[in-house]
DNA sequence: GAGCGGGTTGGAACGTGTTTCAATCCGGCG
DNA sequence: CGCCGGATTGAAACACGTTCCAACCCGCTC
């Protein structure tokens, strides 16, 4: 996916780099990251460390991405079930608020890094969301994740955007210790019937809602 | 709002710490906040800043709060109109938005400041949420903003949280350059009119879109 | 083999958020 | 008036992100 044929020595550093970083942040967060440590455990000094990567912000986003693939990988292998869009797609964003829990120190630091707000890194940030969107739009179809960039409808994109702001905004506020685990399912869930309609795909077809959406 | 009964000598000291900051800020964004200076300017040493704010970005917070609060007294005097629901919903994320982007490096200072992520900034960080979460509502309704704090249905309260988060993580990403002003305004168009209908307002009353939405 | 050039290293240096502390100020009280 | 306690001050100190730099290594070319 990235485009960029670095040599391989160079390659398999920053990806230490990157991993430590994560170990670091995984036991304590955002300020454990600490860039002279990062460097002494991945092996390298300081300066090489701020060749591969402009800033801390940069290179936990840097893990983000790195994370955010793994997620799709996991979604490609076993992907969301459900005979309703809306059951697969708040499955698939239970499955990703279940990875962020799962390590939330680390979880915590990425998010903050995403808000720093300098151009380039907002680029990086970017593509962390266009994985997202295309997670949940083979959700919304029930197709599996990347059969290199699908072609996306206007409504698919609509829906796929809002949903992940949904999410993203929702993961913010967890960080801060504000929504917990179950209010963020429930929120998920409310918002994707919400948006699709308790059980059914779209807008020009609104069917009556027979099914309890709860 | 604020429940503290402080000494006014304090409070006037913070309101200038606070106000301070929104100057600096808005000059040259998150890194022009030196504490140091802010101090200075306010007339405080920087110990006593330290005893009133726990973090440079607990500052920014306090000031987006403040002006937070400016922007409802705005849709108070002047409430969004329109005959539809959608229309005034989006006509206040207008507003807001034209609030933000006026002064960018204001706006990108204080958003950056709500991803810290520690426990008790995210409590304050919550109470700009319920700002704008009231004002969504009023929109919503037609109705004036904060006749003491109204009952606010579930509908109400889960339509107005999930449009409040797909603006907050529009403006991340504008933050970063990702979005200019004009896709803002369109986004939020489309997840407004997605989530309400093309012009109606709600969950059991599906119409027949018939205006185009567009 | 000598020289070249880019990446790497170790370490110093700088700026700024944050903490700490002794000295000082000040309003109220005996 | 003299004293107390809490807030304030000024300044130093510390930590860590970030920058800078001279020395060095290594693969390449002539």
């Amino acid at each position: 996916m990235s485009a960029e044929p670095l040599d391989p020595v160079l390659e398999e550093r920053a990806r230490r780099i990157v991993e430590t970083s994560i170990e670091l942040a995984e036991r304590g967060g955002f300020e454990a990251v600490r860039l002279r440590d990062v460097a002494a455990h991945a092996g390298v000094a300081l300066g090489t460390l701020y060749r591969r990567f402009r800033s801390k912000e940069d290179l936990l986003v840097a893990a983000l991405e790195q994370e955010t693939r793994a997620l799709a990988q996991r979604v490609r292998q076993r992907p969301p079930k459900g005979a309703e869009a809306s059951e697969r797609v708040v499955g698939f964003f239970a499955l990703a608020t279940r990875g962020m829990l799962r390590r939330p120190n680390l979880s915590r630091a990425m998010l903050r890094a995403t808000a720093a707000g300098e151009p380039v890194l907002a680029q990086k940030v970017e593509i962390f969301h266009d994985l997202m969107r295309r997670m949940v739009v083979s959700a919304l179809r029930g197709e599996p994740v990347d059969p290199v960039r699908p072609a996306i409808t206007d409504e698919e994109r609509l829906v796929g955007d809002l949903l992940n702001r949904v999410w993203f905004a929702l993961m913010m506020s967890w960080a801060g210790g504000v929504q917990s685990h179950g209010s963020i399912g429930e929120q998920m869930r409310s918002s994707v019937d919400l948006v699709l309609g308790p059980g059914n795909h779209a807008r020009e077809t609104h069917r009556a809602s027979g099914t309890t959406g709860q």
